[in-house]
RNA sequence: GCUCUCGUGGUGGAAUCGGUAUACACAACAGGCUUAGAACCUGUGGUCGCAAGACCGUGUGGGUUCGAAUCCCACCGAGAGCACCA
């Protein structure tokens, strides 16, 4: 036997197929298309690891099986070389990036080469090309056209160690910068930003016609973050002056009790002279300005703000007047930069309404309690006779109204502590713990399971928790609460517009009473209480009839808002694309003509940032200076280069046609490839590069660039491979795996196999080599079956029927990117296979199963062993026979109360009929002891595999 | 604080329209082969019991169900993202 000496075959396959170019993909060819696609990646110096390699060798399978299935597919990879990690490698390197960036991707080449990944090369791309980056300052050219790209001057953060302006998203929660972990600081600078709020709306909602995991859609909706609420305005009592407020809580507002501006707010100038401790609040503006990022993100800090005294506003609703405060913990770029505030009913409020002792005043109750269980022992219960309970079951939001009679509270059918049954009284016991002695009633109420009482936490409160209620509303008839003679034990299903009507019959607002004492706050929807003739309403109902009256009352309107802001879009580096931006003294900013793209990046030995905010590239006169395009007069180029996402934003559009100079990609191309039908890459993409990119899709889209409103058909993300330390692979943590020295160890299939099986492929998982060893047994042992149990006889039926079941679980989990499982699948396959044999054409559809993954030596096994044509990888996806994987005997479990008790085998037939199952299972030893002299009650019946028989 | 995800043997993990929990692999132990080691092969896998078998068991408590890792509620814990967002 030949021993298994993957150093030996793999390279020579690599050859081969690079010779015969047989992952090329064809365009406007009559097969289906597939786009596969992976985040094309930054070559850094040090090669990449194996959490880089697995979402390349997942999607390598999946494009090696999607091939086989018949599909023209293109899998293309090409480089997002500039940036400034680029720029600080060559700093440090004393080398120009232009020639690190081509000696690094002269080793990711060698090494993806090694392990065999089918990627068309003939695609390539490199963002730092001017070829390439003509379109990337072509699509910039046609943003400014369409008024989507601005200058403005804003507050930018500074980063003092790498001495540029950085974008929020490059700034962590705590301040500092991602890449260098140094704090941050403000300033303020002209920057070319892109209007990507204009586009909020499209892509929160076309996140509908795209298929993203769910995890995904949810972090792009939070982070678009659209919030629907009023913007209204007050009045300041003695002038014509007005203040904007936004909120998306106006059934509060009868319990605000002042306004607060963020100290940038403009009505602070206006009304500068009848502002009375003026001196005092241009301090505290002051003070507010200077704050850097890292003080005004402190978590534990306290709220500070001034009173802005003589200034008085009046609220529309209530005709209050109210005092106004300047605070920093509101934004100015958020909403209007002013905000109501409700002590009650908002925790932020409430700490500030605390400090400067306002009136907290609440007008919201929560509605799905009574207050008359248990008993509050700081508190004389009122007596009622009759006690409401309404219970909101938040499914489908139906509400149900319990009434009974004081006399009948110990009538309940279950729960009152009168008849301890051992679970009340272990209840009763904790209570008693937590204070609460004389207990009387625990109810429970009728149908829902029963009613808890336990300590919230911070050991403050007590409160009564019911839980949901599992009843259904069977028809929807209409009870009429008055007539009705309330059936104590039964509940009453009441609809939701039914509720105004029940509390003008009960006219009884106790019941909404609360079990929270005040200093914890209520911030949900609720009923409000002390809000004029709003009083009694649900939250969603006040909601819109307040603002219908605002808007009957021209003082305010629906408005809707967004966490997302406008995206920076200027750099002040060297190794980026130059905005193609001329400045002339009399024309102002002119655009670069179409003609003249690419601005190209001139070479320069000095390109370090120059500090004082502007780009290294201001020192390059002769670049600088230059005409103006529209008066021919002196003029100078911007200097200012674009962040490393402008290159990615559009780069899978270029695979398409990576020489076309003549438009970024031909037409015809794009309708035959887009969308791409699987996007993957990290998680961590998702808020940036995904969003932005989808961003400018949906531009060319507009201006009629590409044929559809989204790049990505389906997107899933990987988990990240964390270093054997649990900690994400960093140089800084010296616990980065390199590929090179597994492949050279055990193989580049060995390393492929591994990187699949270590655990779910979108979860994270820790590098831990010791089942690597499983791996390589694995394919040793395939490599022996290959040469000692193929036979040229027929393949056992049992044997025969496992291998198609293999082949459609494999063909399922590729599909379904479960590659772990896939990779289980077929080792539980070969420990069959090597109590067995396989004919040579059963051999042959093994090999093809398991050439996705180990395609090295399933082409070894292909034409060497097996005498095939070259190659595996052009054969067609076999198609696993339906018939032959039925089982002909299945397993019948026996259940008695739900409990196993016994099992046997049967024709799987028969094991479709009941009566039979039934009979067999009666006879079975194990059973008769259990159904001996007693019938059973009934039997449940799951075809072809249980039996439970119910005493 | 908010949003999302997750919690299963010594370890990575498998099983979710509710139906035999622990597939597959690693490690450990025992045995085989071997001068020896490596490699390879076989066996074992919660507790009690000689055994048949019984009982416990998927973070904790409770619920629904003939039957729950899976569904519902609360709690505890871990991870990720966002963060003074009105």
């Amino acid at each position: 036997m030949i021993p298994y000496e993957p150093e030996k075959i793999e390279t020579k396959w690599q050859d081969k197929w690079e010779e015969q170019k047989i992952y090329q993909a064809i365009d406007g060819s009559k097969k289906q298309k597939f786009y596969a696609l992976i985040e094309f990646p930054y070559p850094s110096g040090a090669g990449f690891h194996v959490g880089n390699a697995r979402s390349w060798l997942a999607m390598d399978a999946y494009s090696r099986k999607k091939r086989m299935n018949g599909f023209n597919v293109l899998y293309p990879m090409g480089w997002d070389a500039f940036g400034l990690p680029a720029e600080n490698y060559a700093l440090k390197n004393k080398l120009h990036p232009s020639i690190t960036t081509a000696q690094n991707i002269a080793t990711f080449k060698r090494q993806i080469k090694s392990l065999g990944l089918s990627f068309d090369w003939s695609r390539e791309i490199n963002t730092t090309d001017p070829k390439y980056y003509k379109w990337t300052q072509w699509i910039f050219l046609k943003l400014l056209e369409k008024g989507l790209a601005y200058r403005a001057e804003t507050s930018v953060n500074w980063c003092p160690i790498c001495k540029t302006t950085l974008a929020d998203e490059e700034v962590l929660a705590d301040g500092s910068h991602e890449r260098c972990g140094k704090p941050t600081e403000k300033r303020f600078q002209k920057q070319w930003l892109l209007k990507i709020t204009d586009y909020a709306q499209r892509l929160l909602d076309d996140l509908n016609l795209v298929d993203y995991s769910q995890k995904i859609r949810v972090q792009q909706e939070n982070w678009i973050g659209r919030s629907e609420g009023a913007e209204l305005k007050f009045g300041i009592k003695g002038t014509e002056s007005q203040i904007n407020v936004f909120t998306t809580r106006i059934d509060t507002i009868f319990g605000a009790s002042a306004l607060v501006v963020a100290p940038e707010h403009k009505i602070i100038n206006q009304l500068e002279d009848r502002i009375k401790n003026i001196d005092e609040v241009r301090g505290y503006q002051k003070k507010a300005k200077d704050k850097s990022e890292l003080e005004r993100t402190d978590l534990a800090k306290e709220k500070t703000g001034v009173r802005l005294e003589g200034i008085i506003a009046v609220n529309p609703f209530s005709e209050e007047e109210i005092p106004v405060f300047a605070a920093d913990y509101i934004m100015e770029s958020y909403g209007t930069g002013a905000i109501m505030m409700v002590p009650a009913h908002d925790n932020r409020d409430y700490g500030f309404a605390q400090k400067y002792n306002l009136p907290i005043k609440e007008v919201i109750a929560p509605y799905w309690l009574d207050s008359k269980y248990p008993p509050r022992p700081d508190k004389q219960t009122e007596k009622r006779e009759v006690v409401t309970i309404i219970v909101r079951n938040p499914k489908d939001k139906k509400l149900l109204c319990l009434k009974w009679k004081k006399a009948d509270w110990q009538s309940f059918p279950t729960g009152g502590v009168e008849n301890d049954d051992p679970k009340t009284a272990a209840r009763r016991e904790t209570l008693e713990e937590t204070g609460y002695k004389n207990l009387k009633f625990i109810a429970q109420i009728p149908g829902s399971t029963y009613v808890e009482f336990y300590r919230p936490h911070k050991d403050s409160n007590v409160y009564a928790h019911f839980q949901y209620l599992v009843f259904e509303l069977e028809n929807e008839e209409k009870i009429d609460i008055e007539k009705n003679e309330i059936n104590n034990h039964e509940p009453v299903w009441i609809s939701e517009n039914e509720i105004e009507s029940f509390i003008n019959v009960e006219n009884q607002l106790f019941m909404w009473r609360r079990f929270k004492t005040p200093d914890l706050i209520y911030t949900g929807y609720g009923v409000l209480i002390d809000s004029g003739k709003y009083s009694g309403l649900f939250s969603e109902d006040a909601c819109n009839k307040m603002v219908s009256w605002l808007q009957e009352k021209n003082l305010g309107n629906a408005t809707i808002n967004y966490k997302m802001r406008d995206w920076i879009f200027s750099r002040q580096h060297y190794w980026g694309e130059p905005i193609p931006v001329i400045h002339c003294q009399k024309c102002g900013a002119v655009p670069v003509p179409e003609t003249d793209l690419p601005v190209e990046l001139p070479y320069v030995e000095n390109y370090e940032p120059s500090g004082t905010g502007e780009s290294p590239l201001a020192n390059i006169t002769d670049w600088v200076n230059t005409k103006c395009p529209q008066c021919q007069g002196e003029a100078r180029r911007e200097t200012d280069t674009m962040p490393n996402w402008a290159g990615s934003n559009w780069y899978f559009l270029r695979y398409l046609d990576p020489d076309n100079s003549r438009e970024i990609a031909a037409k015809d191309k794009m309708k035959y490839w887009m969308p791409v039908d699987i996007y993957q890459g990290g998680f961590e993409h998702t808020t940036l590069h995904l969003l932005y990119s989808r961003f400018i899709y949906k531009f060319l889209y507009d201006i009629g660039v590409v044929p559809g409103p989204e790049p990505y058909a389906k997107r899933r993300s990987h988990g990240i491979v964390l270093g054997p330390d649990n900690r994400k692979m960093s140089k800084s943590f010296g616990n980065v795996v390199n590929p090179d020295d597994i492949v050279k160890k055990h193989g580049a299939d060995t390393l492929r196999l591994y990187e699949m099986f270590i655990g779910p492929f979108d979860q994270a998982v820790s590098w831990n080599e010791d089942s690597l060893q499983g791996c390589f047994r694995f394919l040793n042992r395939v490599w022996k079956l290959f040469q000692e149990k193929v036979k040229e006889e027929e393949t056992s039926k049992d044997i025969l029927r496992k291998l198609h079941q293999t082949a459609r679980k494999v063909g399922e989990d590729i599909e379904n990117l479960k590659f772990n499982t896939m990779v289980a699948s077929l080792m539980k396959f070969i420990n069959e296979w090597e109590k067995s044999f396989l004919s040579k054409e059963d051999a042959e559809l093994f090999v093809k199963i398991i050439a996705p993954l180990a395609p090295h030596l399933a082409e070894e096994a292909w034409v060497e062993i097996l005498k095939n044509k070259f190659s595996v990888h052009q054969q067609p996806w076999p198609k696993f026979d339906e018939k032959l994987i039925i089982e002909d005997k299945v397993i019948m479990v026996i259940q008695i109360n739900g409990k196993v008790r016994g099992q046997f085998e049967m024709d799987n037939q028969d094991s479709q009929d009941q009566a039979k199952v039934t009979d067999q299972a009666r006879k079975h030893p194990q059973i008769i002891k259990y159904l001996e002299g007693k019938e059973a009650s009934k039997n449940i019946f799951v075809p072809g595999k249980l039996i439970n028989f119910v005493i």
